[in-house]
DNA sequence: TTGTAAGCGTTATCAG
DNA sequence: CTGATAACGCTTACAA
């Protein structure tokens, strides 16, 4: 087997000429407090220092039953935003002495639920879930075990804390800027209505028109799901119907942006796309021909405030629920 | 405090009236090995079904000196290849029975290096770098301690194993593709050339140039970092220069790529654009209104490699380094 | 077939 | 100022 042994406080001790207490107090900044000579405190950091001592996690956490991480369940690393929030959430729960354990549910409720027994069963002392189901029975059942909170989609009736953006808003003034320019007809494509952000953007989408004193037409709303393939299947469907584009149009996602743009392309059809707008931002929407207005989360934002929560769940007080807003990318 | 408590195995086994023996046989499915009476094992799972039992982990891994985890260091999240690597990583690790604990060191060094420091003190069993540092004692110095793989990247004169892409070959191929369609001229923009992968990547151009009888120009290499802005910089750079754009021009990466865009935007120069590659993919590639070949990276068979690297060290065995080919996504 | 007991590496209480 | 000692929850010889 490997050449990787560690050593022990014992080891550090005897090698130091103390006893186990007194290396530990040292070790642990207690010095001060039970007031051990200088002298030995010295000898005790300089042995640790010089043979790397680094004391074992297992065996402190067994002792002081706190396991020092935490866990966050995300759809897919390969999503943009996701990608964010998690490396937002693994700097800030570092630095709050966390370790943050992430995991990919893949949008699968069942890949889900066994990533989330899996972190509970590695006693993470908290969990931030993007949820990819609806049920909140999902979820419930954890609550009593571990303390939870949603960041990114919300479930509803369900006393779980969520924080999440506040699409509403961003999407109704993305969309109000259509309509202010002039469009008549801004058509709309959303991924799952059970996905609390679908039903967010949806009701910002609605808002804009509301305000402009429009009626929503029968074929401006469609949602399937956040697939690329999606956005294609309903692009092409409504050019075959209507013989022409929509003036404008809003996606819920880079991913339906990407099946529509994509359908353009094909088609060669740059010159009568529709003005487009999406939620969520990428550094590559710049490089488009078109200029696609962007609604682009706060995911440090979302990390911190998702983060603040749990840590108050854990110390056993009432964790507010969040709303984060988001911020306008205006490519034109 | 919190109401989270959890049962002990002394608890199910009294639940149970069963010793802590017993249970922890039969939890741990050594029932058959001891020949545990089958009543005895019913009643035992079913209290720890009941009560939703699952084992300290600290205390399982203290006693069997196993912490069960594997630290992966990526410079950003946000990066595509990267992020498709640890979400890769992710899932065979967990497949494998460790837990994968990613930590970002935002491609600076000193954040790695504390990064590695944490990993270890956090005692994870093996580590897989990306390293952004070419500093080979930066790495060395953490190798008698832990099992230690790079991936993505390696770092000359060490004898860490790495599995990363075998970018020569692809570039060539993708930059030959150039040179066989009658393109006289590939222009070349890389990161830093300290990184392994900059001078795979490189070296692949210049086989590609060789290949094909062609002397490289003065001005068709330039490297600076992988920067969006520097990429920018280049291009804006032998535009003025030459008052025209290169036939043909091959970006590091997908930032660098960006910044040409970005450029050729602004400058409405679409027209007059080179014929683009780049390396890595990314799904938005697919909506450039410039088809852009791209050398795709095989993110699953890295993980795979590295994974397995990292398991053999930890066994005590020796691992080799491993070369992945990348696939090339041809969009014209 | 089941129970007893030791020990993994820490930390903290309590004597000295 | 420093040192024994117990306890955290689990696994596993070894006994019974």
């Amino acid at each position: 087997m490997s050449s990787f042994e560690r050593l022990t406080i014992d080891d550090i001790a005897r090698l130091a000429n103390v006893s186990r207490t007194t290396a530990s107090m040292v070790l642990n900044g207690h010095a001060e407090r039970y007031r051990i000579a200088k002298a030995t405190v010295e000898r005790v950091l300089a042995v640790a220092a010089e043979h790397h001592f680094s004391p074992s996690q297992s065996a402190r956490s067994l002792r002081s039953k706190r396991s020092g991480t935490l866990g966050l369940v995300v759809p897919e690393l390969t999503n943009f935003a996701h990608a964010s929030l998690a490396q937002a959430l693994e700097t800030q729960s570092r630095a709050a002495g966390y370790q943050l354990l992430i995991v990919t549910s893949d949008d699968e409720p069942e890949r889900e639920t066994a990533a989330i027994a899996h972190l509970v069963a590695r006693q993470v002392e908290g969990l931030i879930v993007v949820p990819c189901s609806s049920d909140a029975s999902h979820y419930t059942q954890w609550t009593k075990r571990v303390p939870l909170v949603f960041v990114d989609r919300r479930v509803d009736d369900c006393e779980i804390p969520f924080v999440v953006t506040d699409a509403a808003v961003s999407v109704t003034e993305l969309v109000g800027d259509a309509l202010t320019a002039g469009m008549e007809e801004v058509v709309y494509f959303g991924g799952q209505s059970e996905l609390s952000p679908s039903r967010d953007r949806l009701a910002g989408y609605r808002a804009a028109l509301a305000a402009a004193n429009k009626t929503e037409h029968t074929d401006w709303v469609f949602q399937r799901d956040y697939r690329r393939h999606s956005g294609q299947v309903l692009i092409e469907a409504w050019q075959r119907e209507h013989g022409r584009y929509p003036q404008a149009l809003f996606t819920g996602s880079i991913t339906l942006l990407e099946g529509v743009l994509a359908h353009l392309i094909a088609t060669d059809s740059f010159a009568h796309a529709p003005r487009l707008m999406t939620f969520d931002d990428h550094p590559l929407l710049d490089c488009l021909p078109l200029p696609v207005n962007a609604a682009n989360q706060n995911s440090t934002r979302l990390a911190t405030q998702s983060l603040a929560s749990v840590l108050a769940l854990i110390a056993g007080e009432k964790a507010a629920s969040a709303w984060v807003p988001a911020s306008l990318h205006r490519r034109r």
